[in-house]
Formats: C-alpha cells, sequence, structure tokens
RNA sequence: GCGCCUGUAGCUCAGUGGAUAGAGCACCGGAUUCCUAAUCCGGGUGCCGCAGGUUCGAUCCCUGCCAGGCGCACCA
C-alpha cells in the first residue's frame, strides 16, 4: 500500500541503471517540509558518472515527468526531491485506514513463519521487580509487532523455576519458615526468606553448603525438596498470573526451567557425543577457547546441571516443536557471554538455525545507590511502580475532567500506559536509572500525551454524533472529495504524511526488534495532530471540509489507537 | 588483564555516511467567547568524550585512547 519509496525505485532504475531496491533504501526523508517527501542524494552517481551531483540531480528532474502519485520532481542542489501527489495520498490512504480500522496496519510479509519470542521470565519465590518489567514489556511488545506482521508468535515464559536459590530457599524455609505467614502472601514471603538466607549466610557459610545439597536433593527428586518446591512453584505462578493480566499480557507457554530436566541427560549426551564436552576439575565443560569464548560449565562437580544446559535443552525443544523462524530472547544485557557461548554450542552441535537465534538484550535498571539486588533486598516491587502510577492518573483525573464517568478504567489505562511507554519510548540498549519522578512524569513524551490526542478525537466524534452527523463516514464518495483540494493547510499536509509513515515504522520494529521507533513515532503523530487540533477546527468547518477533516482524524484516531496496541497500551475514549 | 555496551544541550534522551544536529524536562513569556489547556505558540543553548584514519563528505564506519556500566568455571 502506498508503496512511493518503490515505485520511486523503479522510476530512477531506469534512467540510471541503478537497482529499483538500492535507489529505494538510499531515499532519504528531507529535513524540512518544504522540500519534498522523499528526497534522493546524487552523490553516489556523481563518482560514477563523473559529474558534479547538482548538475545530476538537475539533469534528472528534468527526465522526470509528473506521475499519478507524484506532483513533482525537482532539484535542490546535490538532492532530487519527490513531491507526493497530495489528493492522491490522501485519497488512497484515508479511505484504507477508516476501511480497515482495527486492522489497519496488518500484514502477510511472515506468512508461514514462525517467532518464538521468550520474555518475562520472573524468578519463582521472588517478587516481580521492576527489573522484570523490561523484558515483559519489549517482549509484549515485540510479540504484537510480528503478531501484525502476519507471523506465528509463540511467547513463552521461561519461568526461573529451577536452580540453586531453590536450595536456598528450601534451607531458609526449613529452619525459619512459617506456614501460615507464607499462605498469607507467598511471593513476598519467599522474597524475605531469600534475603534473609544471605544475610545469615554472611555470619555462617556453611548455609551456602546446605542449600547446594538441598538443591541437588531436589535434582535427585528427594520427597521433601520436591514437595516445597512444587508448592513454592504454584503459589507464585498464581501470582504472577495476577499480575499479567492486570497488565493485559499472556504467554502461549509457561515452560519454565524445571520443564526441560527430563531432556538435559539427553542434551549433556549428545554434547558429548559432538565431542564438544569434556571433563575438567570434575565437572563437564564445552571448551569455547577456540573461538575466543571462555569455557562454559555444563554439569557441576556434584552432578547438579546450570542454566545453560537447561537452556540448551530448550532452545532444540522449541526447534522441534516450532521449527521457528527466529528464536528471540529478551533478556538483560549482563548475559551478552552467556548467549554468545549457547548460540555458538549450538551452532557446534550441528543446528544450522542456531544462526536464528538472537539474544534481544536490554539495558540495566540501577538506583543512585547503585544497582538492584533480589538478596540484598534492595528492589523495587512493580506493584507499588503501578499501584503509585494508578493513583496519580486518578487524581489527575479527578482534577482535570471531574464529571467522568468511569475514572478507574481511564486510570488504569493512563497510569498503565505511562509505566510501559517509559519502558519503551528509549532504545532498549540504554541502562535506565530508577528515579520516582520520571515513572510517574505523564507531561511532554509520554503515552498519556499520545492518549490524550486519541481522546481528544474521540471527543470530536461524540460531539459530531451529537450533532447528527453520519460519524460512519462511508468512503465512497471521499476520493472527490479529497481531490477538491482540502486538507491543503501545513497542519493537515504534515499530519497525513506522518500518518503514511506508519507501516514503515512497524516494519522497522520488527526488523530492528526495537519497539522504541513505534513509541517515538507514535509522539511524532500525536503531536502533529495537536498542532492540527490548534489550527483546524472540525465542527465548525464548512460541510465539506469538516467531513474531510472529520475523515482525517478518524485516521489518525485508529493509527494511534493500533500503534498502542501494538505496544501493549490501550487508548482510552475519555480521559 | 580480556571481552561486550554506553558517551550528543543544564538534566533525560532522539537522530542520520550527506542539506542549518533535534525533542522532552527544567526556566521565562504568551494563547481558552471555539472540538478536553494532560494542549499549543515564542524565547537558547552544543569542541556530537578525545586523537588519528577511510571518504567528495564522518556525530554516524575503522583504529587507538579516556570515562562510566556490565560480564569473564561450578548463580541465573
Amino acid at each position: 500500500m502506498l508503496a512511493f519509496k518503490e515505485e520511486i525505485g523503479y522510476l530512477l532504475s531506469s534512467l540510471t541503471g541503478m537497482h529499483p531496491g538500492e535507489v529505494a533504501s538510499s531515499l532519504e526523508i528531507p529535513p524540512e517540509p518544504g522540500l519534498g517527501e522523499y528526497a534522493f542524494p546524487c552523490y553516489g552517481l556523481a563518482r560514477s558518472q563523473k559529474k558534479p551531483p547538482q548538475v545530476i540531480a538537475a539533469e534528472l528532474a528534468a527526465k522526470i515527468k509528473p506521475a499519478e502519485y507524484l506532483e513533482k520532481v525537482q532539484s535542490a542542489g546535490p538532492y532530487l526531491n519527490f513531491y507526493v501527489h497530495r489528493p492522491y495520498l490522501f485519497s488512497r490512504l484515508l479511505p484504507e485506514i477508516t476501511r480497515l480500522g482495527p486492522e489497519y496496519g496488518r500484514n502477510g510479509e511472515g506468512q508461514g513463519h514462525t517467532v518464538v519470542i521468550d520474555y518475562s521470565a520472573p524468578n519463582i519465590a521472588k517478587p516481580f521487580g521492576i527489573g522484570h518489567l523490561r523484558s515483559t514489556v519489549i517482549g509484549n511488545a515485540l510479540y504484537r509487532i510480528y503478531n501484525i506482521m502476519g507471523y506465528r508468535v509463540v511467547g513463552v515464559n521461561h519461568l526461573g523455576d529451577w536452580g540453586t536459590q531453590f536450595g536456598k530457599l528450601i534451607v531458609a524455609y526449613r529452619h525459619w519458615g512459617d506456614n501460615s505467614r507464607l499462605e498469607e502472601d507467598p511471593v513476598h514471603y519467599l522474597y524475605n526468606l531469600y534475603v534473609l538466607f544471605h544475610k545469615e549466610a554472611e555470619k555462617n557459610p556453611e548455609l551456602e553448603e546446605e542449600a547446594r545439597l538441598w538443591f541437588r536433593n531436589l535434582e535427585m527428586n528427594d520427597k521433601e525438596a520436591v514437595q516445597l518446591w512444587e508448592r513454592f512453584r504454584a503459589l507464585s505462578l498464581e501470582e504472577f498470573k495476577r499480575l499479567y493480566s492486570f497488565l493485559g499480557i499472556q504467554f502461549d507457554s509457561y515452560q519454565g526451567e524445571s520443564f526441560y530436566n527430563r531432556l538435559l541427560e539427553k542434551t549433556i549426551t549428545l554434547a558429548v557425543e559432538k565431542g564438544l564436552a569434556k571433563e575438567s576439575q570434575g565437572a563437564l565443560i564445552a571448551d569455547l577457547e577456540p573461538y575466543g569464548l571462555p569455557p562454559c560449565l555444563l554439569r557441576k562437580k556434584d552432578g547438579a546441571t546450570l542454566y545453560i544446559t537447561r537452556d540448551l535443552a530448550a532452545a532444540i525443544y522449541r526447534y522441534e516443536q516450532y521449527r521457528f523462524h527466529k528464536l528471540l530472547y529478551v533478556v538483560g544485557a549482563e548475559q551478552t557471554l552467556h548467549f554468545k557461548q549457547l548460540f555458538k554450542i549450538l551452532e557446534l552441535m550441528g543446528y544450522s538455525w542456531a544462526r536464528d537465534c538472537v539474544h534481544i538484550s536490554f539495558g540495566l535498571i540501577y538506583f543512585k545507590e547503585g544497582r538492584m539486588s533480589t538478596r540484598e533486598g534492595r528492589v523495587i516491587f512493580l506493584e507499588d511502580v503501578l499501584n503509585r502510577a494508578l493513583d496519580l492518573a486518578y487524581n489527575i483525573i479527578k482534577e482535570k475532567n471531574p464529571d467522568l464517568l468511569h475514572k478507574e478504567k481511564a486510570a488504569r489505562m493512563v497510569g498503565l500506559g505511562a509505566v510501559i511507554f517509559g519502558d519503551l519510548i528509549n532504545d532498549r540498549i540504554k541502562d535506565i536509572e530508577f528515579d520516582w519522578d520520571k515513572v510517574l512524569d505523564f507531561s511532554g513524551e509520554t503515552a498519556p500525551y499520545v492518549q490524550y490526542a486519541h481522546a481528544r478525537i474521540c471527543s470530536i466524534f461524540r460531539k459530531a454524533a451529537r450533532e447528527g452527523e453520519d460519524v460512519s463516514l462511508p468512503v465512497d464518495n471521499f476520493p472527490d472529495l479529497l481531490e477538491a483540494g482540502f486538507l491543503s493547510s501545513p497542519e493537515e499536509e504534515q499530519l497525513v504524511i506522518t500518518l503514511a509513515r506508519f507501516v514503515e515504522q512497524v516494519r522497522r520494529a520488527a526488523q530492528e526488534y526495537r519497539p522504541s521507533y513505534l513509541a517515538r513515532y507514535l509522539v511524532d503523530l500525536a503531536r502533529d495532530f495537536n498542532k492540527f487540533y490548534h489550527n483546524c477546527p472540525v465542527l465548525t468547518a464548512e460541510k465539506s471540509l469538516r467531513r474531510a477533516r472529520l475523515l482525517l482524524i478518524k485516521g489518525v484516531r485508529i493509527v494511534l489507537h493500533n500503534g498502542l496496541a501494538l505496544l501493549g497500551i490501550e487508548a482510552p475514549e475519555e480521559m
């Protein structure tokens, strides 16, 4: 739809001999509105043709005739600027968006391919901290983005439900545990036990040894250990699911680390057969030195398994199960080495799909005082963040829109949206300093800013309906209307141009695994709408112009709504 | 010590091998007989960490250095 870049590619290809795709990818967006929608820099041709780029641009401009979709082509110094024919754009784009509504943006690019996304993965028996939010919201956004691009997506919550921390918890519970307190508030209580364990272990290092022993007992199917583990797991999972449901996030699989225990023997045997694993200091390792990586431990000297062994088994299992096109791990950057080792071992085991595994890393959330640490009890609970964000949103709504009927509902969308959006707006690779003032700042480039634009449009439509306007806006007769030269103010033109860029922004977000591109785009669109809103009255405009503007803002509403939905954020109709 | 990531305005961050490097916050001033002022308009800032290199052209690519973060055998 509206493949201007491709059209320009073919056009210039016939004149220059370049590949259409090469042309399309070299097209730039000019720095100023007056310079058209697309620009082709002629420096490259200047070299091959041995002529100044200015001359080439001028020659090309003279050769190109306007087309249905192209109003004009002008040279400006070394650039060739393309001006899209506005009425053509309006009459194609706006009816398309309004016709498809909630489905606008969906395409079939990923048809027949499966993408598996491993995200969130909280540790059982530890509270869901603000740190886990990043993996959760980035993964969820990627899930939705790939889904709208036509991929079959499998969301996997690789629960941290195995490992030596369970040895610690079992020891702590056996020493100091209290059943009624566990029932009361399982996750927080288990967390307190975990912190207590580390405090006590500093004074009494034997506890660490005891914990290792109990984890080993667990792996050996010791009855008491298994019973406790099952209990901790079930209670924690229940609370996590409650939280996911509140966040509006679902998973297709909750197969965590423990699920792969039964596959570990096979996996290790396979690695040994391939000559990858060998004994060293009593443990089993994969020597990756020839590949510039540190050796990787597959099995401890006491026979207990490790995280990476379960990850190996999980990757193989997932390939057998899903035949994925890509397997994405949305996991913090501090585990980069782990994934390098994992992918390398898979490759050495002969799995060609190892190259389809991607670590989607993201930066740390830290405090001024230092990094977060579960063991030291230095964490921020996600629930506290959400509660405060929702309270604040509620108070602002009460103040700004006292007559609003469903304040709690709007406050939930706005508060939740602000927290999620705040996490997605910046490049995921950057570290984030946790700051209450920033988390609770609803002004500027935030979800509420985008949501407010959406709510304003909805408000205009409510009023239009009350005034007897046919707000369903049947689109058949709109092309003529749009051809007639409406929507020609700078604000309107800019708004349509930005609207038209949605699809390529979604694609870019998918290609680069960066939801931030989409979030930034939505801020741009909301900003362009707000400028329009202040300069172009809709309801008081003359009839035809009014209908053209209604059509325009209906398109904006749909794109804001769909775009936010891709980020896992709801768009309130009033706020 | 080695490896990976980051370094852009007072703060938080966008950005692109190319046209004058942009937003938000903060600060000051202005806009509401009119569709929600959670908005809009105006006001000013930059050795794009430093030094080389590649290039017609580098904030962007390469090398070295500096600063911060993360990681490097029995945690996940």
